[in-house]
DNA sequence: GCTGTAATGCGTAGACCATACGCAGAACTA
DNA sequence: TAGTTCTGCGTATGGTCTACGCATTACAGC
């Protein structure tokens, strides 16, 4: 039998994450607990929001609590379960299901935008290695809500899961992009706006237009010069994710 | 007027990276250089290869070449820059451009099974903070030859941008996931044909039905039990999105 | 009320990491 | 041959995570 799997054949939770879900008390034994994993975990989320999550140290974690570095060490298991537990509070919880009323399409529109929102306001969601598929409760509450949109449609249970991975997935890519883009800009001191052009011109100047002529027919009409809203590339990659889905459904359907 | 751009107003390149565009000759005056930087970045691909992109550390580079730690720095200006150049040539040259009979869809799959291919032998690749649009050679020469796929359609550039993104992401989204898939299966233990049915029965073991109708439903078709072929799953995603450029077309020459 | 037990807070220390700086020596130019 | 400039690299600094052990606290049972 192999380790870290319980009597059920699962893979074991770190015990952080089982409170999360409720599933452990606290023995009744020993000195209050002076700290709890929410303290820490907000503690670590206001840190990053603050500073990056280059800025998330066990020890400024800490000082943020005016605890000890290794105090933190009773309530977490380690500092990769304390970013597991960021990502779930740094998500917060889904904006809610979709109206019963509303098409598949509006609704999973809603819930790409508001992914979409979220990672905007916190990009360090996208820096942080994420180790396995959703676990904590506030994750699996996104899911169970984007799988409700499609509840009303022709797809296959396996097909829903498809879907909503290739739109989470292109919501990501996206906001890292964005991120990207906004962070190279502030190190290297140029307005945001003026980032994608000087781009342009750097690539411009070193590619030979010979090897990489349709590159080059790329900058000559001046696509990365201007400084498009990013609002309307995301629009522009959801609405052909979701052709592609809606082709699907017809061809299910009929 | 800002730091960091050069006359032109572009942002400067390190010198690494300049010099793998063949923009900067080695002075006449010195000893001549022990080490090189194409033989530091193959050493660290080495490295990533063998152990991880977590056991790429300076130090361990430069033992794998015999070298002292701080010499490494002569050639390159920070494990940053190396990364960067790690990324070049762990990807390697693009597979080479469309056959000019090829259709845009038969083209842009082969792109796209391509970078697969690449991401499945290098999983570290996915772990690199990416820190910009690309810039170095072959990076670029991956670009190119998407572009070329999509030369003969109705698109416009950018819009032809806006695709290769799309499907870059996707494809490095897939690959993402199988890797952790995998890294987890190898952290618990268990056979990775075992890995997503065991995740199923933990989800399951933690959802209220009342609370996750959809996701119990999920779990009922026994959708997580199965192990799928990861192709096939990839396979699906990709013709969705081919699925949504190809209406894209069909509107554009309509 | 006392004692045993178990959990907490946290100081110390070890094993890493990137990298700033400075110096000795090598190889070229003049 | 003298001067210059680049290389290799040793040392040192300040950061990281975390294993371990010890004192302290608070409850359970007697």
């Amino acid at each position: 039998m192999a380790a870290k799997t319980d009597d059920d054949g699962g893979p074991v939770l770190p015990p952080a994450i089982e409170s999360a879900w409720g599933l452990r008390e606290r023995p009744p034994k020993g000195p209050r607990p002076g700290l709890s994993v929410p303290t820490i975990v907000d503690a670590a989320v206001r840190v990053a929001d603050a500073d990056g999550l280059t800025a998330v140290s066990m020890s400024r974690v800490a000082k943020e609590l005016g605890a000890a570095t290794m105090a933190l060490y009773r309530y977490v298991g380690s500092k990769d379960e304390l970013l597991m537990l960021m990502v779930d509070t740094g998500y917060g919880p889904s904006p809610g299901p979709a109206e019963p009323e509303d098409h598949w399409r509006a609704g999973l529109t809603r819930w790409a935008w508001a992914e979409h929102e979220v990672l905007r306001r916190r990009s360090w969601l996208l820096q942080v290695p994420i180790s396995g598929p959703p676990v904590t409760p506030l994750q699996l509450g996104w899911l169970e809500d984007g799988l409700r949109c499609l509840d009303g449609t022709t797809l296959g249970e396996g097909e829903k899961m498809s879907v909503l991975l290739l739109i989470t997935g292109y919501v990501r890519n996206e906001a890292t992009l964005a991120s990207q883009i906004a962070e190279g800009s502030r190190a290297a001191g140029v307005e945001p706006s003026e980032m994608m052009p000087a781009y342009g011109r750097l690539v411009a100047r070193l590619i030979d237009p010979a090897r990489f002529p349709a590159l080059h027919r790329v900058l000559s009409a001046g696509v990365l010069y201007q400084d498009d809203d990013p609002d309307d590339e995301f629009a522009f990659g959801l609405d052909r994710i979701l052709d592609g889905v809606e082709a699907l459904i017809q061809r299910r359907a009929g």
